[in-house]
DNA sequence: TTGTCACATGTTATTCTATTGCAAACAATG
DNA sequence: CATTGTTTGCAATAGAATAACATGTGACAA
């Protein structure tokens, strides 16, 4: 049985540098193998969202990157956010309108997420039981499937962990800054 | 085992106008029985959502809403939807920004969408095991689970059955009128 | 080298979705 | 009647995404 997690929470021992260089290594190799143009702003764009770690909003790339490129609008991102969503290099999380990395950018797949309401951070699966089951499931209605969309909101072991109101103080860091 | 479908695709037998005074007649009793304040408002909102038997937009209810009722803005219909999801009368659909009511509001449940992108008609289900194993394969991440969003689209039974590049002429119609 | 074509980006405006804040109206209760 | 909490009215604004058209750029062929 193969890995079904994609991007699992983070560990003390993430390595965020590393995680993030790796990321761009394998957007650069599968953008060459497929021949699409990762441009500037499409390789910065997906930079910002990996180096967040966590699902990040259109507008908010926005801002930092107009802090390197004036002139960027709305349409700059949203183009480049549409670039990397076809490329599979990102995902979308529907329920907070915000986009982030893609842990296995191999293959297409659609994805499963776990979202801690705590503290951001999201797990990513892409598990064939359950792809399987909700297929099943649609079929005995007589409902061919081409998207699932499936979000699972709560909350994440490291958060679990820490005492129900316990507050980290800062609420802008990132989830590994919080969670441990 | 019980029926883990809520709200089936309608088939052509399907009777609207007794659907719609019946969703109102169950809001009402709920409301009642739990003392929520199902006023002329939300009761409208609630009826116009159902009248339209398939996902709608926020604006478009505060567009028909405005035709009877002068000085309705955003709120006004915000407001209604959120006492109406809030009392889980309806539900939201994350991936269209569009509220749809619910077919069984006798107790509280969190629902599967099969979501036809042909004609636009949507199944609720609330399938224990689909639940379930959501929630095992969270466990088996650590992962605490609150609420899930799940959203399948594809095709109905109804247009799988019509050749697909047929266009039925009028694209405005409900899923009723399109969907046999 | 130059022309051409496809693709990518710049620019401005607009549409769609949703919330904030405060005032006025209303309904239930003592 | 007075009080209190809830609901609604109203104006402004925030947030998310797209439309339309102009301009730039890079690869390739003539």
């Amino acid at each position: 049985m193969t890995d079904q997690i994609v991007t699992p929470f983070r560990s003390e021992s993430h390595n965020h540098k590393r995680c993030v260089t790796d990321a761009m290594a394998l957007a650069e190799e599968r953008c060459a193998r497929r021949g699409a143009r990762l441009t500037r702003i499409r390789r910065r764009v997906l930079e910002l969202i990996w180096s967040r770690h966590e699902p990040v909003k259109a507008y908010d790339l926005l801002d930092q990157l107009r802090e390197e490129h004036r002139g960027a609008a709305p349409p700059t991102i949203y183009r480049a956010l549409d670039f990397l969503l076809a490329e599979g290099l990102i995902h979308r999380i529907e329920s907070l309108n915000a986009y982030i990395g893609c842990g296995d950018p191999s293959h297409p797949h659609l994805g499963q997420f776990l979202i801690c309401e705590r503290c951001n951070a999201v797990a990513e699966m892409d598990d064939d039981d359950i792809r399987d089951l909700l297929a099943h499931k649609a079929a005995l209605q007589g409902f061919h499937v081409n998207w699932q969309t499936i979000e699972i909101n709560g909350v994440c072991p490291s958060c679990r962990a820490i005492p129900n109101g316990t507050v980290s103080g800062n609420e802008t860091d990132t989830p590994a800054d919080r969670c441990r």
